[in-house]
DNA sequence: CTGATTTCATATCGTTCGTTACGAAACGAT
DNA sequence: ATCGTTTCGTAACGAACGATATGAAATCAG
């Protein structure tokens, strides 16, 4: 398990590939088979790079994958400034809900959400990978959590408010659209569900 | 792919070891780990049943998996019953969230729904092992619609009630547990959820 | 131009995968 | 007691897995 290259070298021969394109098709393909049951064959067609180059330039499989989840998860601090500037904690987790709603239905994209599918499951040698997946779940989580606790506060939320069983209902109904959208239900329907989802909030208007 | 033995023979050499109870452990080794990510080595040490023996009696890995998935998610008929026995569809839902909650945080059983993990990514060689559970997910999902709906058709929810979002709704968080189940969160808390999210259901009462 | 460095394409490596031949062993039937 | 039938344990099958050894090719520093 070699350190992969991030930086270019100034000597050497070049990278006759555009890396993150490589990296971009490769997080396409584990979003759509899954960390395990991609094989590096899979990601060597999808990716247009032989095995040999995946490895020097990625590392190993896990790199590559941690890399490219890393890559579909984003900055966490973009969420969290969303969560911050949003007018209410609600309004946040709405967007969120909707944002995920129209990733997970994309047309040039798998279905579902690659951090609720692709390492959900596994053999006991992908724990530390599933480990790696939950972390960033466990992040999202946070935010959400921060924000709630922000607005009660300040007064938007009442005082009583379980700001942790609000949150991990709302992380229920992201996760689980991600399932829906799999077995097909389309883009309006998952919106349709997050909002219902919200009608339970206690509101401050 | 031979089809297996489901009843005893009445002549040649008895099978030596329990096949429901080994049915049972390679239940729980896919619902720990996954179909495809379960290997015949673990299924061997798990069942305590050599590779051979398990051909014999349960056909290949796939249809030992389609069987162990039959056994986890019982005869729908049941789950039909109950619904239409309980006084409301809300009701209904509520106990199959939190039988959801307590199944998914045994202490004798992995974490999690087998019907949501174990079949909920993969190969393309195994989309027909994905689309059964689908399936599965599917007859569940029919059966919550049909109580909603019969609930609206005799006055105990308003006419314009959304039923498939309201099902969609329920559905999402179930499988929402599942991974919230495997990123640790005890029993309290899924019960919790499957209540915060009732509370945005339409009440007759 | 030479040498150091890095990636290239080709051809594998050893391991594990799902699955099965094979002959011996254990049963019911006659 | 013998036969047909089925499962047994042992051993191994071809295929696919993740990962590399190897030497030629391509770049930069001097």
């Amino acid at each position: 398990m070699k350190a992969p290259r991030t930086q270019p070298r100034k000597t050497g021969r070049p990278l006759s590939f555009d890396r993150e394109a490589a990296l971009e098709k490769a997080m396409l393909a584990f979003w759509e088979s899954g960390y395990e049951t991609t094989s590096i064959s899979d990601l060597t067609a999808a990716m247009g790079v032989t095995a040999p180059s995946i490895y020097t330039a990625f590392g190993d499989k896990k790199q590559l994958f941690l890399e490219a989840m890393r890559r579909y998860v984003g900055d966490a601090a973009d969420l969290k400034k969303a969560f911050v500037l949003a007018p209410t904690a609600k309004e946040a987790v709405a967007r969120m809900m909707e944002d995920a709603a129209r990733l997970y239905t994309g047309d040039a994209t798998p279905r579902g959400c690659l951090l609720a599918s692709a390492a959900a499951t596994g053999s006991k040698d992908a724990a530390d990978v599933r480990d790696a997946a939950a972390r960033e779940r466990r992040v999202i989580r946070t935010i959400i959590i921060e924000r709630i606790e922000s607005d009660v506060e300040s007064g938007l939320l009442p005082p009583d408010t379980k700001t942790s069983v609000l949150a991990d209902t709302a992380l229920a109904i992201t996760h689980g659209m991600s399932i829906l959208a799999r077995d097909g239900a389309d883009r309006n329907a998952l919106i349709a569900i997050a909002q219902a989802s919200l009608s339970g909030w206690p509101d401050h208007s």
